[in-house]
Parts: structure tokens; C-alpha cells; sequence
DNA sequence: GAAATAGTGTCTCTTAGACACTATTTC
DNA sequence: GAAATAGTGTCTAAGAGACACTATTTC
């Protein structure tokens, strides 16, 4: 039951662990692609990506590549799922696990000519699956957002009340009411306001706020009927 | 960049797939685990679970080793999450994809003497990496229950008001509103009433039902802060 | 002052949950 | 009739969204 010794055919290439970072830039979501480095590699962009090393964790894997794309670590790290390219026979039997990080968002930092955050709206073309990868991590992004802190993950540590709604409107794919908004993140005890405000151009300086989850709230949830499909 | 030829470095041993097949069965969450056959097969329970074959798709493997221990597919079918035990040194380098599947309870079946459904209380102690699988996958369908119609599947077709309620407390781990829960599902429109009838002990017969889902809402979801951890 | 953005008070409509019932069965 | 389960009508309190404001900035 054994891999045989010419390592054919119970044996298959290590894992491929590739990263979807995600982060906020101008009220669009944005993922970080890099140019392929190396000889044979085309001119096209992907996402970070690498072979898990021997004895390494998929995690620890994860993390090692989103740091080495970012610079520094991502505020979440998640793994989404694990994917095999059952359609190009080239590249059968290529398992790669994919995982979702978010990047705080709101620096704008161009990141040079091989490395770069695009939005999602115009986006260079990826692979097939790489494309999956990327659909994955929304659709991820999406149905956490309200058993997870995603939002809050994808701003910097400070934000304006604005900022963080116009994140959520993203995520849901909808404009947001305002009150409605504010009041619903008031009596959840998550954010707490700081002393500082913020001048963006024309109009009223936003106060900042802090993401500060105090009273843990028994969430006497019921079923929800209407997000079924 | 290619693996060697001595199949050692850069490879590693084709996947585990391991799947959680969870069942109602009177008020209670069950999952189905099996004796290992086979010659060094310890006596103890285990989950269903098979190396992936050469060109197979995790996906098919999954569904043909639920397919093996059901004798029937699941109603439900999904990739939890995979996991690499790198506590144990002698297993160093195992890969597991854990899938979720659910199956329509009620029917009770004995299954045998290699094979049963155990409540969740009151189960065999499984190896560390398996109750986590348990563990996670209690949780994804706990998570994805308001997303996917989880609790119609871990029923039968035709089902009672009362059984269906009782599934999500379950899921839930608390008691529901009667009265609410019903009216919650018929604004949803998720099921259609039966013209039959269902007699079960005492009490009045209880009225079967069958999950139809017609029209579909626009579900205008707003955020849920109250949810967050 | 105009335009733009931040932030709030009040009203209404929906809905979850409590309460109290009625209905139909077995014993 | 008692016990048990199914199923429903009504009230209340909480919350989401609409509307209409006030507040503070730049131009």
C-alpha cells in the first residue's frame, strides 16, 4: 500500500499553496497579483504562490508566502479550499490549496513594477483556475462577513464610520443606510471613537474609530429563512 | 523545478480523503463511522476515508468513498477543509481533505456490525486528526446553515413541521419559538404541506410537508454585527 | 452662500418572541 | 377526561429603513 519506489503512482507532486490577499483601496476591493519571476516563467501576472516545503505546514506555507508578497503579515489568514486542475491534462494530478488574507487597506502603497494591487473591476486576466481562486475568496469573504471581523480586517486600525460601511457595501453589494448603519454597530459594542478626526477634502471632518469588540453580546441568533437560496 | 526522479523530495503521498457523513436521528446529530478492514487495521472506529486514485478528482473521491460506506449518495456533499498532521512524526507529510456530507435521517438503519451511526454524545473515541474533522464540520454546517439549506437535507423528503424545527435547534443549540419558526419558513416559502398526515404516539397527527423552495425572495440582508465573535 | 460630507432625531413597518389559546389524537 | 402533541391568533418590544433634519468643513 506503500508509494512504489519509482514514486509514480501513489505519489504526486508536493502541494501548491497560492494566496488571495485582499484589501480595500477607494471604496473598490482590490488582490494582489505579481509578475512570474524566474526563467521560464511568461510575462503575465498571478497570485502569490509557491510549493510547500518539506516538513512545512499548509499554514505555515500560507503564511510564508503572503509575507514574502506583502512585506508583512496579513491582519486574517484563512484557507479556503483545495482545488485539483482535472482539466488540462498537462498539469493533472497539480493539488493546490488556496487560502484568503486580508490587508488592511487605505495606504495605497504601489508596490512596484512586478508586484501590484488591482482592483477587481479591471483585473488583469488570470488562469482558469487561479480565476476560481479569486471567485472563491469573495464568495469567502462574503458569507463570513458576519461570523468574522472582515470588515474591520480590511481597513487600517483606525478608520472613519464612513470608510467602514462603504467596506461592508462592497462586500454585500448594496448601499447601506446610514442610521440604520451606525445604530446596528453602536449596540454591538465593536468600535470605540477616538479623539481624532479626519479631513477628507470638502465637508465635515469624520471622527476616527478603533475596532475594540467590548461586551460580548449572547447572540440569541434564529434561523434565518431568507438568505437561502 | 520538476520533482526528482528519485520521487522524494519534492513529492509526498497521494491524499487522504476523509468525509464526516452527519445524519438526524431523534433529536439528535449522528455521524457514521466504520471498523478499518484489512490486515493491520486496528480494532477501533474510524471515519470512512481512502487514498485519492491515480487521475481521480478529489471531489469524485470524496463522493465515492461516501458513496461506499452509504450505499447511496449523500444529499449533501462539500470540502470542509485539509488539514496536515504535523504533530505525529511517523505520519509527517500526511495530507487530509475532509469533506461534510449530509444524509436524510429518520430512516434510522443499523448499518451492521463494521459499520453505524453514533450520536455525537455518546461516540468512540476517534484519533486526534479525526475529531477534528467532527469538530469542523459541526461547525461549517452550523456556519452555513442560514446560506444552504442545510437542515432540509439531514431530513427525508417528507418531513413534519416539528422534526424539521427540532433539526435547527440542533443546529442551533438552543429552543425555538414555535409559533415564530413557522411563520419565518412560510414567509420564506421554502416548503409545500402534503395532504398527508402523520400519527406518532399521541398528540394530534402532525401535517407532512415537503421543501419546495418557490419564490425567490430578494433577500435585501443587512449587516449582522450582532453575530460577530 | 453653495456644495459636500458627517452625524442625528423621529416615524413607520416588519418581525421575533411571549402568551394564551384551539384542535386532535392516545390512554 | 387527562395527557400529549399540533397548530394558531394577538400583543409587545426591538430593529431596519425612510425622511428630514443639524453640524462642520472647503470652495
Amino acid at each position: 500500500m506503500r508509494a512504489r519506489q519509482t514514486g509514480r503512482l501513489a505519489t504526486q507532486p508536493a502541494l501548491t499553496i497560492a494566496v488571495v490577499l485582499l484589501s480595500s483601496a477607494g471604496g473598490k476591493l482590490a488582490v494582489l497579483l505579481q509578475r512570474q519571476t524566474g526563467a521560464g516563467a511568461r510575462d503575465r501576472w498571478s497570485l502569490p504562490r509557491d510549493i510547500e516545503r518539506s516538513g512545512e505546514t499548509i499554514e505555515r506555507a500560507a503564511r510564508r508566502i503572503a509575507k514574502g508578497a506583502l512585506g508583512g503579515d496579513p491582519s486574517w489568514l484563512e484557507q479556503l479550499a483545495t482545488f485539483n486542475n482535472h482539466r488540462q491534462k498537462p498539469t493533472q494530478g497539480t493539488v493546490t490549496v488556496a487560502y484568503l488574507g486580508l490587508v488592511p487597506g487605505g495606504a495605497e502603497r504601489p508596490m512596484g513594477s512586478h508586484r501590484g494591487w488591482f482592483s477587481l473591476a479591471d483585473m488583469p486576466t488570470l488562469t482558469l483556475p487561479e480565476g476560481e481562486f479569486v471567485a472563491a475568496s469573495l464568495k469567502a469573504a462574503r458569507e463570513r462577513m458576519d461570523h468574522a471581523p472582515i470588515g474591520f480586517r480590511l481597513l487600517p486600525t483606525t478608520f472613519t464610520l464612513s470608510e467602514l460601511q462603504a467596506v461592508y457595501e462592497v462586500l454585500l453589494g448594496r448601499k447601506l443606510h446610514k442610521a440604520s448603519f451606525r445604530r446596528a454597530l453602536q449596540a454591538a459594542w465593536l468600535v470605540v471613537p477616538l479623539e481624532e478626526w479626519r479631513t477628507e477634502g470638502r465637508g465635515r471632518p469624520a471622527q476616527l474609530y478603533r475596532y475594540a469588540p467590548r461586551r460580548r453580546r449572547i447572540s440569541r441568533r434564529s434561523v434565518r429563512f431568507d438568505r437561502l437560496v
